[in-house]
DNA sequence: GTCTATAATTCGATAGAC
DNA sequence: GTCTATCGAATTATAGAC
């Protein structure tokens, strides 16, 4: 992490905007479809400058896709509030960034993306349940029922667009939501004999 | 299941080719990625053949995409095991036919694929929910939020392939998933009040 | 740093011989 | 019914002028 040039150059300014162009395009339209001359027409720029900056498509996904869950300490979080907690900070944290959206439309398709979105799940995901006083053993298990839900839900909502799930609330989705990753989160292993919930 | 004409054309075999062919490539690869040229190399035909049966990419697709749930009267399904049943019936369908995740993946790219993807779950999911015993006016909400869980174990599977979801048994991920689409189905609405699960 | 021009592929789709 | 040949369009990527 070597810091940049003190003085901001001209370049600063249209490496951003081509970002957050790629950012948006990506979302909207996946890899594929996505196209180096549409992301160089929404940053008003030129075609070839993406590629001076960026090298190759893959280059500027690769830029475009970096991704922080964010996650909260959930050693921090009471033990009873885990599952809302999550559910609560995942539908907050993809309504202000459209990024993982972004990789999750990708990742449909680009070999590249999907072993992005297996590594953002392996390491903060599941650290973060790791945390969250789980026995060691099962955490990864855990970790991947939550994701099956919580990518689950990003799908319906955001990339399918399934109309009951884009008119819940947030408030009512983490509502239902919640209780489920709750229980992936604490229910003995394995699961069989225990009592529906 | 009326039966095909007495006298098999030859035709008929190369249609079944190659759309056993387009299923596995739309699949593999996605809608966009997923040519022509590929599918018919894999049937071993020639690319304009595709074209003359089908019309085109999107004729191609619409007849691979066809897909039926078969999924089970609910109104003959013991209350207590709702959740159960759908989720073995869903991972048993998926690993028997390859057709819901090729429409998977196309649904992220492909607005046409989307839809279908709507409709399948519109019609024929929510219309079963609606037989369960489910209050009508909240079925279709329950409906989505099955769908949510349902489609996110779909796609950590087999998609993006997450190595703890890959890796648990069929029987254990019913096990765990049931219990979150029994809730779904039975849980009084709304849920805030109602004890975590 | 920015842009024009274009190379090199690849794709869906069409026309037509046999 | 099956195949060859090819068109027209779109894409990533490169070379080089200014």
């Amino acid at each position: 992490m070597t810091g940049p040039p003190a003085r901001a150059r001209r370049s600063d300014a249209t490496r951003a905007a081509i970002l957050r162009a790629a950012r948006e395009r990506f979302a909207a339209d996946g890899y594929d479809r996505a196209t180096i001359r549409a992301v160089a027409a929404d940053a008003q720029i030129d075609p070839s400058m993406v590629m001076r900056y960026y090298g190759s498509k893959e280059g500027l996904f690769a830029a475009a896709a970096e991704f922080d869950l964010h996650l909260p300490d959930l050693a921090q979080v009471p033990a009873e509030q885990l599952g809302e907690t999550l559910a609560r900070h995942f539908l907050r944290r993809w309504e202000a960034d459209g990024t993982l959206v972004a990789l999750l439309r990708a990742a449909s398709t680009n070999p590249g993306a999907a072993e992005r979105m297996r590594g953002i799940f392996a390491g903060q995901l599941a650290t973060a349940v790791a945390r969250s006083g789980a026995d060691p053993a099962t955490a990864a298990r855990r970790a991947g029922l939550v994701a099956s839900q919580i990518l689950g839900l990003a799908l319906t909502r955001y990339v399918i667009r399934l109309p009951p799930v884009v008119e819940l609330d947030p408030d009512e989705l983490a509502e239902w939501v919640g209780p489920t990753i709750q229980r992936y989160l604490t229910q003995p292993f394995p699961p069989s004999q225990a009592s529906a919930g």
